[in-house]
DNA sequence: ACCGCACCCTGAGCGC
DNA sequence: TGCGCTCAGGGTGCGG
């Protein structure tokens, strides 16, 4: 599920397929919660624009276009934004993948749930965005236009601070971990890397805000800042659905501590790794190591 | 202001 | 070519 680390790995590998590029056609599926702004309007909108840059924002990518307007990307749960030639078996349904043989690795082609699909002027390679369960977001952002959804992100997860986490944790009853995937105390953090800098914080997730010491904030902010940018360096998390543009797998959930670990070892003291739901979100730590 | 929860969506996995 | 159920979860919105 991309997260800081895979936004970013997708960020810096996509880019050099989008910036500068003059955009030819869009291709779409249908209307859809997907598409904040219409397929239609979408459409009219980037015909013809160059894109001149692309940032993140949280979990968010932001694309800037020659006309001053800005395209707003988010991956959701199991958006992929690759470029075309890119082959991953991730790309293919479980079903697909069974009739294939080990070595064949099958270029991608558009499918259903392939909702967006740009070409360009110089008949290069087109860029794809497909997302299974349509939680992704496509916006459209008129020139000096932003949205409430960027307003309200909180400081960058890669600049975290234990004076960030303590401020907005004071009176707050609510388990640390549903603090830290809060996007407007931090921007970033979801589920995998909140779990896993509890772990390296010593911290368990269930914890109240509110009772999380003020040397404790320092650690879980030094934690999840050591934790986003060793994914990065590792080219993220691929889990279920997440592949880099290129195609490419990231390998941090080779040194995954505890996300979706429960019943295993701890590999620090051996003892069995918890689950259980906060906030709706699975959770998962090690009561010998966090406290 | 805060908090818990339903909902958006689809495919994988599992029990029978 | 089995069917029905549960789970995965980022973000939004609503009721208490």
């Amino acid at each position: 599920m991309p997260e800081l680390p895979e936004v970013e790995t997708t960020r810096r590998k996509i880019a050099p397929a989008l910036v500068g590029r003059v955009i030819a056609g869009v291709a779409t599926t249908k209307p859809s919660y997907f598409f904040l702004t219409p397929p239609g309007e979408l459409k009219r909108r980037l015909a013809g624009r160059t894109c001149t840059g692309l940032q993140r924002l949280g979990k968010y990518l932001l694309a800037t276009l020659d006309d001053g307007s800005r395209l707003l990307l988010h991956l959701g749960m199991t958006g992929q934004l690759f470029t075309e030639g890119s082959t991953s078996l991730r790309l293919l349904s479980a079903t697909s993948r069974a009739t294939l043989r080990p070595e064949q690795q099958p270029e991608f082609s558009p499918d259903k749930h392939t909702h967006l699909v740009l070409s360009f002027a110089d008949n290069g390679p087109r860029v794809f965005f497909r997302d299974t369960r349509k939680f992704g977001k496509v916006l459209w952002l008129a020139p000096g236009a932003s949205d409430p959804r960027l307003q309200k992100l909180g400081p960058d997860a890669l600049g975290a601070t234990g004076d960030v986490i303590f401020a907005a944790s004071r009176g707050r009853r609510v388990a640390i971990k549903s603090l830290l995937l809060d996007q407007s105390v931090l921007a970033g953090a979801g589920n995998i890397y909140a779990d896993e800098a509890l772990f390296h914080a010593g911290v368990r997730p269930k914890r109240a805000a509110s009772k999380v010491t003020r040397a404790q904030c320092e650690r879980i902010a030094a934690e999840l800042v050591k934790v986003l940018k060793r994914s990065i360096e590792t080219g993220g998390s691929s889990i279920s659905d997440y592949v880099a543009p290129d195609g490419q797998d990231g390998t941090f959930q080779d040194e995954r501590m505890v996300y979706a670990r429960a019943g295993e070892p701890c590999k620090v003291c051996g003892s069995k790794i918890r689950r259980a739901v906060i906030g709706q979100r699975s959770t998962h730590w090690c009561n010998r190591c966090q406290s």
